[in-house]
DNA sequence: CAGCCGTGGGG
DNA sequence: TCCCCAAGGCT
């Protein structure tokens, strides 16, 4: 049996000490305060979710109080988080749980999967940090460490969900309280040690041991990834129109969104898919509002 | 499975 | 400045 370069002990030792003390890790944190952290937190920092997570726990303490609001009023208090297709979903999900979930967060993975906008990780990431249970929490922090650590390669390799839930629940020791806390610890030591740019190597637990380390730190060698442009894509040009219903305080005419964007097809076809995407509607004289304030 | 879906800060 | 990236999910 091969010995664990992320011994358990080491990185849960290490987590009590370096540990972050983020609101939603807080003993007192109900299920529904983690699930709503971890939308929150894909693709998004810490830092920008932060207040965004206290209001929203505030205003909308218990699934059904979220699923009572309206999705403009979801949308708004989303701000400029990001995806603002989260907050619905999320939306959605509390719905959904509110009404076949007795208002309480599942903490079975599958039952998790079901829900809208919860994927693999999230679906374990709420098992394991808000039920303390047993699952392979796999982001892209855990990637880049396990890669690293065990493999001995610089960057994780394209994504396959399949092998690296395989990849992680080979490291995950068997008692659940353990494993949820060691699922943390391997997550942290990605996003404060094990960074993408450039790692403090001096300050990591497990740095003797590091198959990277003792390879002496070969460069990525896999396949390049695409670079992600923003600038003049369909994404930028959403956000703008959306922007502008969300700080108008009700529907606005169509002459207000066309000021964000000068190129007339473009604007057409990202208006088009942000009222299929129900981010926004068109009320009967054609002005444009956030959906449910129409 | 590759491409798409926002936003802003740091190197 | 520009580019990369930050607790992914969905089609």
């Amino acid at each position: 049996m091969k010995t664990n370069v992320l011994a358990p002990e080491t990185l849960n030792d290490w987590f009590d000490e370096a540990g972050r003390d983020l609101p939603w890790r807080r003993p007192e944190t109900t299920g529904w305060g983690v699930l709503v952290s971890e939308i929150m937190l894909q693709q998004t920092p810490v830092v920008r979710v932060l207040p965004i997570w206290s209001e929203w726990l505030a205003r909308w303490p218990k699934p059904s109080d979220l699923a009572a609001a309206t999705a403009a009023e979801v949308l708004r208090a989303w701000g400029k988080l990001g995806y603002p297709r989260r907050a619905l979903r999320l939306h959605a999900a509390a719905a959904a749980i509110a009404n076949k979930h007795g208002d309480v967060v599942p903490s079975d993975v599958d039952t998790l999967l079901a829900l809208p906008g919860i994927g693999a990780y999230t679906a374990r990431a709420v098992a394991a940090f808000a039920y303390g249970l047993r699952a392979p929490v796999v982001d892209t922090n855990v990637r880049r460490v396990v890669a690293r650590a065990v493999h001995g390669s610089a960057e994780a390799g394209p994504p396959s969900t399949t092998r690296d839930l395989a990849d992680v629940d080979a490291l995950l020791p068997q008692d659940d309280a353990e494993a949820a806390r060691y699922s943390a610890a391997l997550m942290e030591l990605g996003a404060l040690i094990c960074t993408a740019r450039t790692p403090r190597c001096v300050d990591c637990p497990v740095l003797a041991d590091c198959a990277w380390q003792r390879a002496g730190r070969p460069a990525y060698a896999g396949p390049a990834r695409q670079a992600q442009r923003f600038a003049g894509t369909d994404r930028q040009v959403r956000g703008l129109l959306l922007d502008v219903l969300r700080a108008a305080p009700g529907p606005v005419e169509r002459a207000r969104l066309d000021l964000v964007w000068r190129q007339d097809a473009q604007r057409d076809r990202c208006l088009d898919s942000l009222l299929v995407d129900g981010l926004m509607e068109q009320t009967e004289d054609g002005l444009f509002a956030l959906p449910g304030e129409a």
